[in-house]
DNA sequence: GGCTTTTAAGACCGATTGGTCTTTTTGATG
DNA sequence: CATCAAAAAGACCAATCGGTCTTAAAAGCC
């Protein structure tokens, strides 16, 4: 799906059917016996596009098992995110919610639950390491969580306004900074500057 | 300038012709006889809804002198932008950012303009604070200034998305927790809630 | 190779897009 | 009240929009 791209480059409504054939090489009839119509190859598109990123933690969550240290490596992602994005256009949450959220319910809908399952598997990550006294029991898991994503898409937003890396240096190394705060003493990991 | 909210809700791409005459009032002709086309009175529409942004924190500034309770304050006015937004759609910078960093060059560097703009008096108010002796001296200015921001336009996606102001509202307490520890101690504010 | 089914092509459609231009209305000024 | 400049109306335009449908090319399958 070369399409995801364009759409998350451009907007929905602002990705053509032209424009789409063209990214393709299909042409209206090939993409059209796909799909029946232009707002479900946009919902197919949205939901590939995550996929797509969905991969990448996944990795991490597989090759880290201390709960900071997952979270440190969900947060390295973003970093590599800029090089090397799974799909062009930036973060295809941020990019869906904010066309989708007054115009398009049904997209709308599509990048919450996608926003849910992002939500829970921060929080579930959260969840273990306090289980395992890895976090401070006491911690905000929700707000911790809310607190994470924002400062992430925020400094995505940025990172894309001015094309420059730092803004979304600065949000990541808050995001540790401020996790770390949250874990236990014992657990304390090197290399985090402040 | 009904127009800048109709833009800010569905898009400079997204909003028509027909939508502008509708919201307006006015038909075709009374429109181009103020604008030369619809992408001029997008960049005016932008601008409009960033001055009504803009005199909300000013209004802030002049009530309050202490650089803390500057950022407070400012801080406070993003939690009132729920309930009364001096425009519909949400922060104006996010929408146009979001919609313009892949498709429109000029309403690009706008956006960049009003968040220089927006970045400037957050650095200013900081930077007093520290020669004021209310903020530590060794304060990164720069990267708080974005993961402020960062954060409070995280928390508006958020909130936009699921319509939920508990997310703005966990980014804005996060930010006054932020603050509060770069803060000189001697300088604490009570209320604060961990 | 013949046959069937899937896939793509491409002509075609009405509706809508942003934009122009002439005409009419309005409002201020003397 | 007459005059004149500014503002709005609305008919009109080519281009593009998303979408349909018939036809042609591939791809399996025996």
């Amino acid at each position: 799906m070369e399409a995801a791209g364009l759409f998350n480059q451009r907007g929905y409504v602002g990705t053509s059917m032209a424009d789409l054939m063209q990214a393709t090489g299909l042409k209206k009839g090939g993409i059209y016996n796909h799909f029946q119509s232009k707002h479900e190859l946009s919902l197919a598109a949205f939901d590939y596009a995550i996929s797509q990123v969905t991969r990448l933690y996944r990795q991490v969550l597989r090759q880290e098992r201390h709960a900071l240290r997952r979270m440190f490596g969900i947060l390295q992602i973003y970093r590599r995110l800029i090089d090397e994005p799974p799909v062009p256009g930036g973060c295809p949450m941020l990019n869906a919610a904010v066309e989708s959220d007054d115009t398009d319910p049904v997209l709308r809908s599509r990048v919450q639950a996608a926003m849910d399952n992002w939500r829970s598997l921060l929080r579930q990550v959260l969840q273990k390491g306090v289980e395992r006294g890895e976090f401070q029991a006491d911690m905000d898991i929700e707000k911790t969580v809310t607190v994470i994503i924002a400062t992430l898409e925020g400094g995505i937003m940025l990172g894309k306004l001015y094309g420059d890396p730092v803004f979304l240096n600065h949000a990541i190394s808050h995001g540790e900074q401020y996790l770390q705060t949250l874990a236990e003493p014992m657990d304390s990991i090197g290399g985090v500057k402040k």
